[in-house]
DNA sequence: GAATACCATCTTGCATACATGATCATATTC
DNA sequence: GAATATGATCATGTATGCAAGATGGTATTC
């Protein structure tokens, strides 16, 4: 009865690429853009692109300019951390249930990932990052919130752009495994406060890290080449 | 430069109308309805009229069956109940960044309503309806983090179909007079934790209040006349 | 040479056209 | 009479057409 109809419509397609692209900084922060041009691109018609771009703005991944074309959402370090205050937030609260829920939460897959001898562990930068998001993802999911679960992926979105700076080093992998371990191990013995702090501190040192690593790039980028034409103001 | 152009566009006027229609009842939840349909009552062409819907699919409002109209989204109770635990895990961050911030939270439009002298207290439940969901949006504003805020409103609106009926009765009407009352003081002696325990409190009443009604309405339309063809599973 | 006026071009916002698949009432078959 | 087959109608998904406004470069003026 109710279709549902999975078969993924063109504007789900454009949709996802377009996001795509703008995590994969094909599409700069403060690039323009048109909706012929990513029609063209995509091999669609200008609706389905339109329609997928309506939904990117309601998300706040780009900007449309009253018949004066598209811009990729320039960077803006005052929402980044309002975002990283609200996902901690919403993690804190997951694990506050999770510490306090009846059955066992399933951190199987976590325990499985992080919780290894140090000679089992990656140090592939960009894998480490994804994984470090899933681990995020996870724990709110595994809360069983799902409206919770929505609202902090949208989150982790909109973060991702800049999360991925803070894999390009060393030390803060080998920091993320001994942190989600701990974590993990915390919200086993069901220690709920100290499991928040913890976690609270890890969320913070990252974004700490990432925000030294972004305003360094920033001053490099304009000192020497041309920065991407992102007018911050 | 910037244009931003705040001449509503066809696309959100058509988006506003139809949520409203849906708060308001006009549609109801169940109910199905096509594209050309709404285009005609909205003097609007399918284009805008699509790209509203596709919003308001995105928030949760509608869905679509494919090539076989479009269908107010049917209550979800466990929906509800998400979104509620997700409404109190905000607005205790929101009271807490309150309680410890810096300068003074601008409280005053809240204060001037809600702490009035019983002789000055509406009853009107509308009213009243309008003003708690302002109360609490206010609350999450006044801390400062937008994107909380934003996230809040969207949690808000969702509820908002259900909440009125909260104000359905006067008893309930008092009791909000008092606690949000209660709340504002503790709030305003920075007593982080008991304010924070009072709005859990206030917000889970009321959610107990909303489902017992719903319930007993259910049932009765249920035993009586034809419930709209919500198909709850 | 600088500033302004103007025109061609481009871009979005909206309307409309068309194709494929879903729906439902009717007809047909056993 | 019930169940299935069938076709007309309708709905969405997508493409395209058109109009009004924004933009940018050129010409003109002082």
């Amino acid at each position: 009865m109710n279709q549902k109809s999975d078969r993924p419509s063109l504007t789900e397609r454009v949709y996802s690429a377009l996001k795509q692209e703008i995590f994969d900084f094909v599409l700069l922060p403060g690039d323009r853009f048109t909706e012929s041009e990513i029609a063209q691109r995509m091999s669609a018609s200008r609706t389905p692109v339109r329609e997928a771009l309506t939904l990117l703005q309601r998300e706040g991944f780009v900007d449309v300019m009253f018949r004066a074309g598209w811009q990729v959402k320039p960077f803006d370090f005052e929402k980044f951390d309002q975002l990283y205050e609200l996902r901690i937030v919403l993690e804190q609260a997951a694990v506050r249930k999770l510490c306090e829920m009846e059955g066992t939460p399933d951190l199987d897959a976590l325990k499985e990932f992080w919780l290894v001898p140090v000679s089992g562990r990656l140090d592939d930068g960009p894998t480490v990052s994804l994984m470090d998001e899933r681990f995020h993802v996870h724990l709110v999911e595994a809360c069983g919130n799902e409206e919770m679960a929505r609202v902090h992926h949208n989150i982790t979105e909109r973060l991702r752009i800049i999360r991925r700076i803070d894999f390009t080093q060393r030390p803060r992998i080998e920091a993320t495994y001994q942190e989600h371990a701990k974590i993990l191990r915390t919200i086993i013995k069901r220690r709920s406060d100290e499991a928040q702090r913890l976690l609270k501190t890890h969320i913070e040192e990252s974004q700490a890290e990432v925000r030294k690593i972004t305003l360094h790039m920033l001053h490099e980028a304009r000192q020497g080449h041309q920065l991407p034409k992102t007018s911050n103001p």
